[in-house]
DNA sequence: CTGAAAGCGCTTACAG
DNA sequence: CTGAAAGCGCTTACAG
């Protein structure tokens, strides 16, 4: 179908292998030579058959892409970015992203993305928390693999994190500089790393700024539920104050439950943020627009997933060095649910 | 890399084109010949190599996905289930979604996704609205095409839509029978097709529950801006009070500016639904977590992609037949925002 | 520095 | 009904 290295090679008056030396790059061609060639190639807009260089390469040139269902339904609008990110990033070096998601549980091999068993990618980013199961499935297979906001323990990753603690730090020393002292922590369970690392970031900042014996009292802690949700958020703040009552803030564990909190403020006819102050995180593209505004902590979801993909692709070239972890800077984010007119 | 169809054959004691016929269901393999070779296969649980059947087949066994990278960032809530229904159905044809955004203006030929001229994909689906080039250039190469909440009018071509006419009607019909009558209606402007239906189906409806003067009235209307947003539905409503300070009801043309209304008549103390009542389009992740929830109506983002797909496929496979349109069924979802507790 | 040739793993007429 | 052979469009040692 249309024009082949044969016509180039045919047209420039050279043969097939000077053709591909010089799109490749690879190899010595004089000057003269590769500008002739060079001309044909542009003449004709010829560009090489993706299968034909698959083929004699063994490489499929494709790089999967997979997250949880769960995930992508409840956190859509913050894996989406990530996506984004990578496949912008993979323009770069010619590769094809394939998106699949993942149940919850999964049959090994019947249930694994099937670019997987047919061999059709080079590498893998698993984006958030997928069945330790596939991961290490995979691992195995030595398919070079890079997390993103993830990390199975048992196994030595590349991994792009964003920085939790940091982010949950900053949301502290915010508060306490507004001369709240009483602050909650509401989020999911311990089973994704993000959230334990969100929660311990509360409690080394609240150590840090004297507040301690809040860090370890349980009462002001809602960490029970397996998925992040609105109702997680409603029923967590529910549960919080019926042991502490004056409680003057809530750190949520994402935007998502934070919105949660914040509809549970107003059924019970409570003013954000004067008479209690909420905070999210991940800044997703609801977080601006909820009532009022969210304060929260911007995670640089592109960001993410450029650094996924040459993380990523460095595995895949330049094979075994030692895995590395990207640890990528968070920024909090003043909006109204913390301070009046905030944003 | 692998075992390939030669050593299946050699194992099985058949030719490979034996071995290939029994894999591709195609011409007549005896029934005992074709037992043999499948146990053989399902063994070594063998997979015919993607990049091999390419380059004999001259089809890249991928679809390419488009999208507005506007479309994308404004509602990647809707746009997402969409992709996730295109790739649900692209399993049951053992194809490849590859996912590109499109800016708002782009060059031809050097801005378009680098699949197409890369003549990496076997079809199109286009997702929203695009330049208008970009549907010529892709019409000229007849690379068969899809689109989806979208039309290009000079050009015929397939399409997958909702029925956004029935949708906005049957908005109007719940607040008439909530003995509403004075309903405005608020979006983004006649660019998007399906921003013209959702207006032409309020004025319909209108016109049919006896309220043609104001639908005619186009101070009860802010048809504007280019793209919809929350600030388009704040600046929009805004405008419409201005003019007729005791509307009743705001029908918007997606909840993203649904968002923004409710954002403002919150800053000027209206109550909701008391006062005035909303309504949105879409039901995407957050219309049901505003305050007060979104009454919408849902469009069944999943099945459009299957959809889509599916009419992609027929066209790849069986070519030359007439285009069509399928019109995806929507439904109304009663929320808090037109009915105290309606949600 | 450049060309002839083998080969990547399939499919598909074409014989038989 | 089955096998031998050509060919899809490239890349890569290997000669020269």
């Amino acid at each position: 179908m249309g024009i082949t290295i044969k016509d180039i090679a045919k047209i420039a008056g050279v043969s097939t292998s000077t053709v591909s030396l010089v799109i490749s790059g690879k190899g010595y061609v004089s000057e003269t030579t590769r500008e002739k060639v060079q001309v044909v190639i542009d003449e004709y807009n010829y560009k090489p058959s993706r299968s034909a260089q698959q083929l004699v390469s063994q490489c499929s040139g494709n790089i999967g892409f997979i997250i949880s269902d769960i995930h992508l339904s409840r956190s859509e609008a913050f894996y989406t970015r990530i996506l984004l990110g990578a496949e912008l990033e993979a323009r770069n070096y010619n590769m094809y992203i394939l998106l699949s998601t993942v149940g919850d549980k999964i049959d090994i091999p019947a249930g694994i993305p099937r670019f997987i068993n047919s061999q059709d990618v080079d590498g893998l980013i698993i984006a958030g928390s997928v069945p330790v199961a596939l991961v290490e499935y995979v691992h195995k297979l030595r398919i070079p693999t890079v997390l993103i906001d993830f990390k199975v323990s048992q196994t030595n990753m590349d991994a792009v994190l964003m920085d939790n603690r940091d982010g949950a730090q900053q949301i502290v020393k915010h508060l306490v500089d507004l001369n709240i002292s009483k602050i909650g922590f509401v989020g999911g369970s311990y089973y994704h790393p993000s959230i334990k690392e969100r929660f311990e970031g509360y409690q080394t900042a609240m150590v840090l700024h004297g507040l301690g014996a809040i860090a370890q009292n349980s009462d002001y802690h809602y960490l029970i539920e397996y998925e992040t949700s609105p109702e997680c958020g409603q029923r967590g703040l529910l549960k919080i104050l019926e042991k502490i009552p004056d409680v003057e803030a809530v750190i949520c564990v994402n935007d998502t439950t934070a919105t949660g909190c914040l509809q549970y403020v107003e059924s019970i006819n409570k003013k954000v943020p004067e008479e209690i102050k909420i905070a999210g995180f991940d800044n997703v593209n609801f977080s601006a627009i909820t009532h009022p505004p969210l304060t929260t902590v911007n995670v640089p979801k592109v960001q993410m997933g450029v650094e996924a993909l040459k993380l990523l692709m460095d595995r895949i070239n330049n094979g075994q060095q030692v895995h590395q972890t990207r640890l990528i800077p968070v920024e909090l984010i003043v909006r109204g649910s913390t301070v009046k007119n905030g944003s």
